[in-house]
DNA sequence: TTCCATGTTCCGCA
DNA sequence: TTGCGGAACATGGA
């Protein structure tokens, strides 16, 4: 699931669970999650401490631990976060366990063991090493500065939105609904894009991403009015009386409107 | 049994 | 240098 909606969902889970109780043990499930580190690291970082705060950017979700360090949590295909009362039965994939004092626990549960879990300095120096462009809900990223990252770009549009280099977030299911939302083809070259059609693009990118939060945040699902629900090869089209097309753009399943993206 | 999957990275080729 | 296609990673669900 997780792209920047959902890691930024579990941000908040993690700020309203997670806070102001004491870290008693760590219990790492599969060695395969963990990057860089082992076990021993990850507890003597966080063993008798307690989470103070959050730091989301893009897809990656960093936790601060009193002691110091930052738990770093990037949740591949299939990354989950899970809290729960230690009685009770532990997710299925849970990879790492974070138990605390008053008998509660944060499970980090990953079916696929595409996601990891390591240690930070601090986050503007993870960031930094790993390249990550701007997040897209950073005030500091305006149309301007999305218009001058992308526009010299050569390529298809959704393989550019994709790139965490660039703009650091999204994914396969977003990139699709924000083109679907701005009318525009998956595949149509950067070089024949006009400003406006950019402009438009980073209009539907903010407001998908923070509709999306906030539906989240309110348990609801995505509105019928999106493309998320919708898919599927030769459903029908809910802004316009095209059918949902199915094809293959940078390698991945790429879902539009054949007839009113353009 | 086969195909597919919301992510990332690496390799070879143009 | 940049972009692209394909494969690999690991696993379960349809």
């Amino acid at each position: 699931m997780p792209e920047l909606p959902e890691v930024e969902t579990y941000r908040r889970y993690v700020e309203q669970h997670a806070f102001r109780q004491k870290i008693s043990r760590v219990t790492v499930q599969d060695l395969r999650i963990l990057s860089g580190i082992k076990p021993l690291h990850l507890t003597r970082a966080l063993k008798g401490g307690i989470f103070t705060t959050t730091v989301r950017h893009g897809k990656h979700l960093f936790v601060r631990c009193s002691r110091g360090a930052w738990l770093h949590l990037h949740f591949g295909m299939s990354g989950d976060l899970c809290y729960y009362d230690s009685s009770e039965e532990p997710p299925r994939f849970a990879r790492v366990t974070i138990h605390f004092s008053r008998g509660t626990a944060l499970a980090y549960d990953d079916m696929r063991l595409f996601g990891r879990v390591g240690l930070s300095e601090n986050p503007a120096k993870t960031i930094h090493e790993r390249g990550l462009g701007f997040d897209p809900l950073d005030p500091a990223l305006g149309k301007r500065r999305f218009l001058t990252i992308l526009k010299p770009r050569r390529g298809a549009v959704k393989a550019l939105l994709m790139r965490q280099d660039l703009v650091a977030g999204l994914g396969n299911l977003y990139v699709d609904e924000i083109l679907f939302q701005s009318g525009i083809h998956p595949r149509k070259p950067m070089q024949t894009m006009g400003d406006s059609q950019l402009e438009k693009i980073f209009r539907s990118m903010k407001r998908v991403l923070r509709a999306t939060i906030d539906r989240k945040q309110r348990g609801l699902r995505h509105p019928s009015r999106f493309l998320i629900p919708h898919r599927e090869e030769g459903a029908c089209c809910p802004r316009c009386d095209g059918s949902i097309e199915r094809i293959v753009v940078a390698g991945r399943t790429t879902y539009f409107c054949g007839t009113h993206q353009k």
